[in-house]
DNA sequence: GCAAAAGTGTTAGAAATACACCCATGC
DNA sequence: GCATGGGTGTATTTCTAACACTTTTGC
């Protein structure tokens, strides 16, 4: 139990798991960006990006917040997560309502140049983290799992992307994302019976045969 | 933007939507119990069974409490849903955190003769809810459709009933939730192939050819 | 024996998968 | 023309749905 003290007052946190593809050494590699605590606890640990929920902003709004202090940029796709609130994940009681979100690989390249890149913030291959702070490291891997669940049903791997792509580069994230091969053929087929994707008149040129560019479809 | 007043503190309540089977008019009913208000906002209001999350709670801790000061049993199936937490969703700032329950029939009726039905709760057919308080009917809808998606690829519909079960009451368990026809060998051939659910070596005498009974396999 | 529910078998269609092959471009 | 990635066609398997049929019990 808890001895109640000064102040037992529960606080809300909100955060954010954002992923975005970076180039590495082979290719693209699925990355999240994490911020180094400058206070206790956790002082210099690495951290997911979030902040105390603002009493006049609605959540979607402070997980947006959040993800724009730490990239400058609106996500391509933004997801409540889960809610984490164990008394013991934090020295003070607080509840961590844990948003998922996707960034367009452009654009994020496009704000690093602008802005200049953030303090403390660096970004990591989800598959090689460093410690975390709190419980950072069980919702890092709980958001993963979600987007790899999502993408094996949906077309959301597309907000990784530019607006315009080829099917060989969505096929590419595909691939990368859920760390297997996918056949060419059979993966055009999807899109093609799928209404969420539709090609456009435009073409990609490069070395070899011209390949239609597709975008997501409107939004009935 | 809200004025700061003598406290712009954010509360934290979790609230709980509870599903069940109930017989009705024509067979079983889906329904969910909820509770009248007592005070305002939303006085004599129906709202969902919920209530403050206590400091030195775990998140889950809360939500069983606030089943079992509902309905005093222990649910078969408990699962976080979604948070809540507009600005604009109460008078005063709270954000709710909302799980989502399944109930065993045997145990509820079994527990409504014993403990004596508590007050101020009634349960109601979840396509025919009366006016809620909050957003609560937004919420509760949620919670269905959640269900329901559930069900179409698990077998936890199987919570809703007693330990033991022919396969034609499961059958009957997921038309009711589902609100269709389901093929009855089809569905056997469904559960044979799976190992969630094991035959048992007892059988259900009635009027007609014993039935096998089956329960749910002990989690690996 | 007969009605009713339990349980089995068979077939048709849809969807996922594997893979062979043709097409258009840069060099 | 040839290497390379873009794009098409097709056979195979797997899953799903529909439905005909047999079995076992109570009365």
């Amino acid at each position: 139990m808890i001895t109640p003290g000064s102040s037992d007052a529960i606080r809300v946190a909100v955060s954010a798991v954002i992923f975005s593809l970076r180039s590495g050494a082979n290719g693209d590699r699925l990355m999240l960006p994490l911020v180094r605590r400058t206070r206790d606890p956790y002082l210099d640990a690495w951290a997911l990006p979030g902040g105390w929920l603002d009493p006049a902003e609605d959540l979607d709004a402070a997980a947006s917040r959040t993800l724009a202090e730490t990239t400058a940029l609106t996500p391509s796709y933004l997801e409540q997560l889960y809610t984490f609130g164990d008394v013991d994940r934090s020295p003070t009681r607080v509840v961590s309502i844990i948003y998922w979100a996707l960034l367009r690989s452009d654009l994020v390249d496009a704000q690093r140049s602008a802005a200049g890149a953030p303090e403390n913030v660096e970004w990591f291959d989800v598959d090689d983290l460093p410690p975390l702070a709190f419980d950072h490291r069980r919702i890092a891997e709980y958001a993963l799992w979600r987007l790899r669940n999502k993408v094996g049903y949906s077309w959301i791997g597309a907000g990784l992307l530019p607006d315009e792509f080829t099917l060989t580069e969505l096929r590419e994230v595909y691939e990368t994302v859920l760390g297997r091969r996918l056949d060419p053929s059979n993966f055009r087929r999807l899109l093609e019976g799928s209404d969420e994707l539709v090609p456009t008149e435009s073409f990609r040129t490069g070395k070899h045969r011209p390949a239609r560019l597709f975008r997501l479809a409107e939004k009935a």
